[in-house]
DNA sequence: TCACTATGGATTGCTGAACAATCCTGAGGT
DNA sequence: ACCTCAGGATTGTTCAGCAATCCATAGTGA
């Protein structure tokens, strides 16, 4: 048994401050932590069991990750999302993902079908009305086609982007409506990608991207008007 | 006189971390500090006059940058580039510079007009024969390239990419031959985009990617055989 | 009542010393 | 030549503390 995964008690398999990131993330994107929320070090570093110093280098791990705001002598709090950030999010989204879309025909038909394991999953958890987890495998599925690009750096980049566009939707309950209507419309770029139609699948990729935006931005001007 | 620059003994504007990372970062790209040198914290902090704990805040600024990188009690050291790396580097290169030619339609003329600045300054840098000049000056017109897609976020990962890209430079000399061919060829690009050729533009920055690319795996081979 | 000031507490930024865990080197033994 | 194993060096983390800055509240003056 090799590599024991205990990811509680266990002794740092990597930094201490990574862990407390990943932990700080959780409660970031699972909403626990809403947007414009300070992230207080004294407090949080009791909570937590480590030291005010690994605390903040776990905060400025997210600050770098575009997840927390930061201001000199007046601390860290959790990023919140105006409309310019999406228009930003948006923009390189639709760089990326049409990018990824116009090139596919160079990647192998096996990562082609690889993305088609995230659309079944978003639509097996669309069926149970897991509205979150379909959501997030959407979000996988939309991973994948940048992946088709080839490059771990941007990858990278992609994850944490949308990571960054979660906390627009960390403020409101998601409605089941509002969500449901993607995962068709995933499963079908899904298939034009595999079947080779890339122009069509652009074509589809742009309007979903730009309905898209549009909800995201309705959503972060009802909050911010709230 | 309100808000005096005396960058070196001022009080802090922004963070001491950052202002360490950033001397750092001139280090490393300067090529004082050449991949593989180890980042040794209790010698630095000394040496810049600050503590051991914010010494290894910058230090792990840099490895989010992927100027450096970090093994866990083993510390950190300058990032070396491999041939992976040099073509990961170039996908997202070619990913973010053909979309951005293919879509400067979309962006204002003065935009367009704007990258001219750039490549003026590469020329005459050149001219003048200050080939590390010239280099960066060429960057920043791909720089402004992707500039065009209109993210921030796409300008920062960009940044920091080509960042990573001159760690391949800092251990072997500049050879004026070896730069000279760039600058004519960035003119050409420009020119080009700048007429709304978009079409041509994409294709000769295509090769000009290929050739790029092909000359610095060389040079990654040539330090990795060394 | 409405500004404006100031004063104390809370929070942040940073330091320096300390300690355990781990790595690395080299001497010694077989 | 190979293994072992001390000893030092370096890293990861904690703790206590101090200066600088913010914030809220109270007081002051008009």
């Amino acid at each position: 048994m090799p590599d024991e995964e205990n990811d509680a008690a266990a002794p740092p398999p990597y930094l201490a401050a990574e862990a407390i990131a990943d932990r700080l993330r959780d409660r970031i994107t699972s909403g626990a932590l809403a947007p414009g929320n300070p992230l207080r070090d004294a407090a949080l570093a009791e909570e937590f069991g480590v030291s005010r110093n690994t605390l903040r280098e776990a905060v400025r791990l997210l600050v770098h990750e575009g997840l927390a705001v930061h201001q000199l002598y007046k601390g860290a709090a959790v990023k919140g999302l105006d409309v310019a950030d999406v228009h930003d999010i948006y923009a390189a989204r639709r760089a990326l993902e049409l990018r990824a879309a116009e090139q596919s025909f160079t990647a192998p038909q096996q990562a082609l079908d690889g993305l088609d394991r995230y659309v079944a999953a978003a639509e097996r958890a669309a069926e149970a009305g897991q509205w979150n987890e379909a959501a997030t495998c959407s979000l996988d599925f939309h991973r994948g086609v940048v992946h088709l690009i080839g490059s771990a750096r941007l990858d990278r980049f992609f994850r944490t982007t949308v990571a960054q566009l979660r906390l627009a939707f960390s403020e409101v309950p998601i409605e089941a409506e509002f969500q449901r209507q993607w995962v068709p419309r995933d499963r079908e770029l899904c298939d034009l990608l595999r079947s080779g139609r890339r122009a069509e699948a652009a074509e589809g990729l742009a309007r979903y991207l730009d309905d898209s935006e549009r909800q995201v931005v309705d959503i972060v001007r009802a909050v911010h008007s709230a």
